[in-house]
DNA sequence: TCAACAATGTACGAAATGGTACGTTCAGTC
DNA sequence: GACTGAACGTACCATTTCGTACATTGTTGA
């Protein structure tokens, strides 16, 4: 995230320099990504950001030219990075069942660790998945995650430990929905069951149970005896 | 919701008056819940709950206090309603099984038609929970839903068709995370996979696979014939 | 060296927005 | 029928908030 502050033609390291446009950007995507996930494409304000960056609001409409270009760029920079981070586990050399199970596991523990990203796409849901549709990148970007599933689960319906007439995608909305959930709902779940949820030892739970949830729906018979 | 606009007093059926307190305030209140839930507490507008009321902006404070509060009634309000509805189905008397299987999809369906309120639980999250914090009104509301459950995986477990070692707690969430994830992320899920998951026979799909998936998740290796 | 363009700071404007002051009408009571 | 408090309408205020005009400084290429 912290862009290294070169510039393409003379990179010279130690030179001293006062335009840094580059940095500036990154430094105002960055505090933009932490206000609008804190309190929403409305809740923003333009000049609290503009504050908390070394820039100013000027700045802000120079870059991204008004607030929901500056939001748009934000999601478009989560989804990047969230899909940076995917890219880094391959499941190839892994057995089936222990490919699924990392996959799972993974997953959970990676929403459960950015939850900036969660409540971004919890907003633009509120909004209807309006900005994403406007997104090219965005679309572009998710192909990957169910690639690696339909291959996961093909091979796994060779060796013959996962049960057929499943589909890839619904696979991936089951294992999106429990990690996603346990971020996003944690407040009023916690709260109103009164259930420390974030605590570290039932966050240890949660992604046991999750992970034995989706090997068993996608188990067959035979197969119950993975964590 | 549609209150009977009448008064303690004299309720004389037919008599007209222009004083009607309790329908304005439902008004308010039903409109409140549509804005708020639409464009979250930042982005809903009391100008704009008001003109789409029968009454003035001016009532809107008079009821309410002011804007957070208002959304906090409305916040009360929309679980006053779910546990009103959750409440009649009876699961007593149904087999373990079955009883399971029809409070997953109960909550499934509930979700999906009643996104509104779905979409207030969100808004409440992004805000931490914090009003929520303030209602001992709605903390009191939601033991019943534990309860049940309990009551449920209890008979399951003398009859033998439900494993041992779950906690209903853990059980509702699971439940909760498959229906509300349904509704919550329709938008982005649809979108990024190119997916009309909102189209009526992928929610019968969805809403057989989240079923299956519970009852997989605490059927003993016995159990797979349900539906 | 100097023109030309990119990058940045300061101050300000116009509309939106939450909230209120003040006056009026309705409905029950003595 | 006058009185009182609840219910309601209108107009308004102060502040916030997005966005911009204009001036200035840095940087690069000829």
């Amino acid at each position: 995230m912290t862009a290294p502050s070169t510039k393409a033609s003379p990179p010279a390291a130690g030179r001293r320099r006062k335009n840094d446009p580059e940095s500036v950007r990154a430094d105002i995507l960055a505090v933009a990504t932490r206000e609008f996930s804190e309190k929403g494409l409305s809740g923003a304000r333009i000049d609290e950001i503009a504050e908390k960056t070394r820039a100013s609001k000027r700045m802000i409409y120079y870059y991204f030219n008004d607030k929901e270009t500056l939001y748009l760029h934000t999601l478009e920079a989560a989804y990047q990075k969230v899909r940076l981070q995917e890219a880094e586990l391959d499941l190839d050399h892994l057995a089936p069942l222990e490919a699924l199970s990392r996959l799972v596991r993974f997953t959970f523990c990676h929403h459960a660790k950015n939850p900036d990203f969660i409540r971004l796409v919890m907003i633009e849901n509120i909004h209807h998945g309006r900005f994403l549709a406007q997104s090219e990148l965005i679309q572009s970007l998710n192909a990957g995650v169910i690639d690696a599933l339909t291959n996961v689960y093909a091979r796994g319906l060779e060796v013959g430990c996962f049960r057929e007439g499943l589909d890839p995608r619904e696979l991936h909305w089951l294992i999106s929905a429990l990690s996603f959930f346990n971020v996003s709902n944690q407040h009023t779940f916690s709260r109103i069951f009164d259930w420390q949820q974030a605590a570290p030892e039932n966050q240890r739970k949660l992604e046991d149970h999750v992970t034995e949830m989706v090997l068993r729906y996608v188990g067959t018979d035979a197969t119950l005896s993975q964590s």
